[in-house]
DNA sequence: GGTAGTTCTGGGAGCGCTCCCAATCCGATC
DNA sequence: GATCGGATTGGGAGCGCTCCCAGAACTACC
């Protein structure tokens, strides 16, 4: 079934048809219900590989996770949210979603070959990458049009991206922190290949800084935004002492709180402890959480939109938007806003 | 940069190159080599929209899941595992993977009328769905190659499907309790409009029998996989006086949990807790808990090979494949094999 | 009633591939 | 050296759509 059979049912021209569909101008209202109706009436929906070979345009956007990143880094929750909120966009422009998730047999340079290989997307959403700096100059290089998720390591002011404030974000923790009188504050990082995990480190300095309390290298331990870096993180920053813990996601604070019970070390009484991301499980947690919210969904959805802006040529590029987080006040920080 | 641009710089015919590019015999190795040359010499890939307009293959299969199940229900540990097995395995074949998440403001019809419209598909993997009959009939009828990764509610017998034989499992978590001398064995259920609940619900009631034990409607309190049921459903069951309880998934384990530790009730001394999906937590949880692991990843990924074994003709549907399933025994069921 | 301008309609060309058939080449065989 | 059959190569046709241009139909105006 296709243009010419429906043009010869209602009588009309394959041309005229292919106006309807496209709702193009200059087409008569009775021509144009009319072609609707055998439209309707025998389901045709156009082929789409015969439209792109002429319009150039797929109508497909590919997403990029590079697979670490879909189960073991982070909270499983990030992901499947990010996810929705794209798909969100992309179904409220029309648009589909192509996925391209790293599998464990091979690296993230590969799968990228592959993702450039395939020419059956109009732009790319790249979810976080951790080495990005190959990635983004051949995307650069190539004008495909692209929106990352996550401040950018290199190029900065020639990739659009969509980002939150995460040295702010960093900040707004840890003055919380330090308005509750805690002194000795310590940092269990994020993964430090990564702009998320290098900005609130970043934003933790600086709010020590503006309260003039010292900088100790200590107090500050890598981890990885899982659940183990922050039992082991905390280990450490118990021997150091401290009486106040950043920790750079909500998963690494979980781990922290495992290691505090362990320790018998009461929570927020002795140590406070503020996560990051307010994961649906943070307000269960003992002491229920305070994190700083991050609009996950929104993030996707934004970038998914910005991308197909630009593939419409509404905007040009580069944007950069940064959205909005929030304190979210429990008890494991000690205020009593509970 | 097409083929027959590549056929003019390597002196051959257009013919030629497409028979390089296919792998297609009757092309001289000189002839071969030469092209291959000219090829990864300007980085040529093949307009897939013209090739499918011509094959009818498109080499994209679909992905739908529908929204709550993305997130809200079950674990979100649960769909970016299947996920990856299916990305793992359509990868491995060449496939490109389209993904169909239901958005918030649509409901599961809308998202199949979007599938079934879009034909860039060769064919789907249904993830999940939870009111299925109406898609599979009109699936099955269009003759839209398709697998689903859950028992179907009906049509059974003409639907390829990839499930784990969740009445047998059932049976092992609860057989597991009455080993361990339990006789008041509550089950919390997951969603009963899905076959993974019903089942499970199933083997509960078929192990009980098995060791002669009644079956009291009042133990089995309807839930949804979620935490939240979890936990009212166990303090139903708590008024009820249980000495064990089954748990549809490890989510809803946690929150039985947690009503238990309110409750000053102790696990496993007085009542003993065994869940469904042996999530990376359970390891983790207070006490760890014991748990049956269902192959996830396996899941999706058998399920894409599947489907595309369907679609290459190398099987003929429908096929039905059970994965097997394993006990695992940790602390919370109180059997001392720590 | 003629003309100009607009709205509406139809059909050729071509997107980049694969498929098919015909033509050519080549070594072996008699 | 002619013949044969398989290996190799080339080019026309056509997939279903959009784009473009030409022509028809209609309207408004003098």
């Amino acid at each position: 079934m296709n243009l010419e059979d429906i043009a010869r049912r209602a009588g009309v021209s394959r041309s005229t048809v292919s106006r309807v569909i496209n709702n193009e101008p200059y087409v008569s209202d009775r021509t144009r219900a009319k072609v609707m109706a055998v439209i309707q009436e025998v389901g045709y929906a156009p082929n789409p590989a015969a439209r792109m070979l002429v319009t150039r345009r797929t109508h497909v956007i590919g997403v990029v996770i590079p697979r670490e990143l879909i189960t073991v880094f982070e909270d499983p929750y990030y992901f499947p949210t990010l996810l929705q909120g794209i798909a969100e966009a992309a179904q409220e422009r029309d648009y589909a979603t192509l996925l391209w998730v790293g599998s464990s047999s091979e690296d993230e340079d590969r799968l990228y070959e592959r993702v450039l290989q395939n020419r059956l997307m109009d732009g790319l959403l790249i979810a976080s990458a951790t080495r990005q700096m190959g990635i983004t100059r051949r995307l650069v290089e190539h004008h495909i049009p692209f929106v990352m998720v996550e401040r950018p390591a290199a190029l900065e002011d020639q990739i659009n991206y969509v980002s939150i404030d995460n040295i702010a974000a960093a900040q707004d923790a840890v003055n919380h922190l330090i308005d509750a009188g805690r002194r000795r504050i310590g940092h269990i990082t994020g993964s430090l290949n990564n702009s998320d995990g290098l900005e609130r480190v970043e934003g933790y300095r600086l709010a020590l800084r503006r309260a003039r309390l010292p900088y100790d290298p200590d107090l500050v331990v890598e981890g990885h935004f899982t659940s183990r870096s922050g039992y082991l993180g905390m280990k450490a920053l118990l021997k150091q002492g401290v009486d106040a813990v950043f920790a750079a996601s909500d998963t690494t604070a979980y781990g922290a709180l495992q290691a505090l019970h362990e320790a018998g070390v009461r929570v927020p009484e002795d140590v406070a402890l503020v996560g990051f991301d307010d994961l649906p499980r943070a307000v269960e947690a003992n002491p229920p959480l305070t994190t700083i919210r991050q609009p996950i969904h929104q993030k996707g959805y934004q970038a998914a939109h910005l991308l197909l802006d630009l593939l419409d040529g509404k905007v040009r590029g580069p944007r950069h938007i940064l959205l909005p987080t929030q304190l979210v006040i429990r008890a494991s920080s000690g205020a009593n806003t509970f």
